[in-house]
DNA sequence: CTAATTATCTTAGTGGCTAAGATATATACT
DNA sequence: AGTATATATCTTAGCCACTAAGATAATTAG
């Protein structure tokens, strides 16, 4: 106890700083779409698809949580920007597959390429054994964010009166 | 070299577990927006003031890249719905700070508590060195950001014809 | 003390979003 | 088979937050 910082104190820098990088990474997305010319949620659908590769629109409306109807609009405006193309399912006529055009979309990869050098000089200062735990920890972090996103829905049924009431996150200055 | 993932796979892995997770913390805050009957760019500045305390209307306009026009808008709804207070700068008239009103404040904080929650249990599996690089790699990271956003105006004023054309980071599957 | 600059607000117009319902296809029931 | 129900996407009307441009008010520079 006596050296290193105390394991609260720790929490609570760790809590802000990951806050705080959450919040940039954020303001990142928002530069590309704004640079790239299209909407937040354009970009992130497309994001969406370069990590899945083909997807419904159906899906793409879980993931984001817009209504189909928005999704309708996503998908036009991707697909008239020559992004994306759709693909009747043969198997299930009513669906709609959303497919990338990795020509097209490489235009988007650009600007990310600053954020993906910033990455790389800062992984650059860790030992591979360190990356591993970090590694570890992104995927312990990605569960724990989808568990927390399942909780939240319980947050909503649960009646107001019945909550706690924990203080917001505050500053420390 | 035989043994552990070699460096290289291992940093594209962590790219893709962190832009995974990334994109979920993203989905969560709008989810938490919904929940809380406001909207992303109102729950965006609230969140940046609960970390900054007291700042000015244009400085909110800076980090959230809102035009000042906007940001009037959110300053109207967050204070109507009790969240924030205007103040004017007795030292220069023509500034306004923001203040949180923070009983008011916390009633959103609730809606942070699944997500803390899912990361203290994630951080429960780490020893207290552990969680010393994970707050410098928090630190790093922020900082990381912080000079990719800067990299990526020049990415703007740099002519597309010279310009790298990366592919965009493709998924595995 | 006038001009230029800075900080916020106002206004008009636009675009993406939701809600509700239409359309088309698939599955379940009798 | 044939009818009802469910599912997947699209369409439409209306709303709300955003931008761009300019107005207002206060400060700083010459």
């Amino acid at each position: 106890m006596s050296r290193g910082k105390a394991r609260a104190a720790l929490l609570v820098e760790l809590e802000e700083a990951m806050r705080r990088s959450s919040a940039q990474g954020v303001l990142y997305g928002q530069a590309v779409a704004n640079i790239a010319g299209i909407s937040n949620s354009d970009l992130e659908c497309l994001d969406f698809l370069n990590l899945e590769g083909r997807v419904t629109a159906g899906r793409l409306a879980e993931v984001t949580g817009l209504t189909t109807g928005a999704i309708t609009g996503v998908v036009d405006r991707l697909e008239k920007a020559g992004y994306v193309r759709r693909e009747r399912d043969e198997a299930d006529r009513r669906k709609v597959f959303i497919v990338v055009v990795p020509e097209v979309t490489a235009k988007i990869g650009q600007f990310y390429v600053p954020m993906q050098q910033a990455m790389q000089k800062v992984w650059s200062g860790y030992s591979e054994e360190e990356l591993r735990l970090l590694l570890r920890f992104a995927l312990d972090g990605y569960k724990g964010v989808l568990e927390a996103t399942e909780a939240l829905k319980a947050v909503i049924d649960t009646p107001p009166e019945k909550r706690a009431n924990p203080k917001m996150p505050k500053a420390r200055r």
